[in-house]
DNA sequence: GCGTCCAGGTCTACC
DNA sequence: GGTAGACCTGGACGC
């Protein structure tokens, strides 16, 4: 077993990450509620794959613990993965003063909300996005954890049927037949467009380090974004969320019914109208709105404990089942 | 237990 | 540019 820490940034809360949306109800995700902890099966970019232990001992440190001891190499690759999974190095400075200004979002700052959890690459998170488009969030588990099962390499030194899987990198997956994704993975119609994605991938048409590179403008990311198949408004607006741009709404059906439930007696309404709520908050609209239809999670007395865990929809979406 | 229907987001063909 | 229909599955519902 080997520890390394993370000096952790004001405002930040494992349990409101954590428990942001639903990706830490995905595979290889395993979340603990007492004592807190989030379980990652990660594999890094050299090729080992690692069990990660991932809990905060006091507000200044994350600490994660390995099942094995790594060298300095792997260490810092860890390091850096986890640092983007937390959001460790994005500046809220500005969200949280938007927040304190605003009685309706004064609770934000006492939750230390607003880090929405990402996986260990964006790959993974976009793959996660396409599996939570036109389905079930019951449907979207199942089709990750055959992603997972099927496709992802074993956990470094417990190699073996018990041994748990890092989720599958887009040569794993370019590889496959498409009947075989469509059927024994559950992708369904979103078959093919999984396979194009990741042998663009491979086949070095697309660089996903590009979407990460802060001097493209968002509009123009979102349409890059929008160009692969598979990836209409909703999974986009989303990605873009992950990727730190807050801009868009990203209104899906649960979120939408949530709006209208607490803000307009439940009455539907276009999403123009949703958006011009949030108009204020400017780049950080999206993240204001995804707040405001989530806000019940974090007023919970026991938020997220097991009697109550959020039964995230899509993406980002709990309770909808 | 079985059959039917619906919800969910995106793409494509058509107007 | 807007719209209808297809895509696929799990789950709810009725029998």
């Amino acid at each position: 077993m080997d520890k390394i820490y993370l000096p952790l940034p004001p405002n930040f809360s494992l349990k409101s990450t954590i428990f942001s949306h639903g990706w830490a109800d995905l595979e290889p995700f395993k979340r603990h509620v007492d004592p807190l902890q989030i379980d990652y099966i990660l594999e890094i970019p050299s090729g080992q794959v690692h069990h990660l232990h991932i809990s905060s001992p006091n507000d200044l440190q994350l600490e994660i613990k390995t099942e094995h001891q790594v060298n300095d190499k792997a260490g810092e690759q860890i390091l850096k993965i986890v640092k983007r999974m937390f959001r460790l190095d994005e500046d809220y400075t500005e969200f949280y003063l938007l927040a304190r200004q605003s009685p309706e979002f004064s609770w934000i700052t006492k939750y230390n909300a607003g880090r929405l959890l990402r996986c260990g690459s964006l790959w993974e998170d976009m793959v996660k996005m396409l599996c939570t488009t036109n389905c079930t969030w019951r449907l979207t588990q199942i089709m990750v954890e055959n992603l997972v099962k099927k496709l992802g390499k074993a956990e470094e030194f417990k190699k073996g049927n018990k041994s748990m899987r890092a989720f599958p990198n887009p040569g794993n997956v370019a590889v496959c037949d498409e009947n075989f994704l469509r059927q024994e993975i559950k992708m369904g119609y979103r078959a093919p467009y999984l396979l194009g994605f990741s042998q663009a991938i491979t086949e070095g048409k697309l660089n996903l380090a590009d979407f990460e590179n802060d001097n493209i403008s968002t509009p123009d990311l979102y349409k890059q974004l929008r160009s692969i198949k598979g990836f209409g408004d909703y999974a986009v607006s989303n990605l873009l969320k992950i990727l730190g741009r807050y801009d868009y709404l990203g209104a899906d059906s649960w979120s939408r019914k949530k709006f209208a439930e607490k803000h307009l007696d439940g009455k539907s309404c276009d999403d123009s109208i949703i958006a011009s709520n949030y108009q204020k908050y400017g780049k950080w609209s999206g993240l204001f709105f995804w707040m405001d239809v989530s806000e019940d999670w974090y007023q919970r007395e026991l938020p997220f404990g097991k009697s109550q865990e959020p039964n995230p929809k899509s993406q980002i979406n709990p309770n909808t089942e």
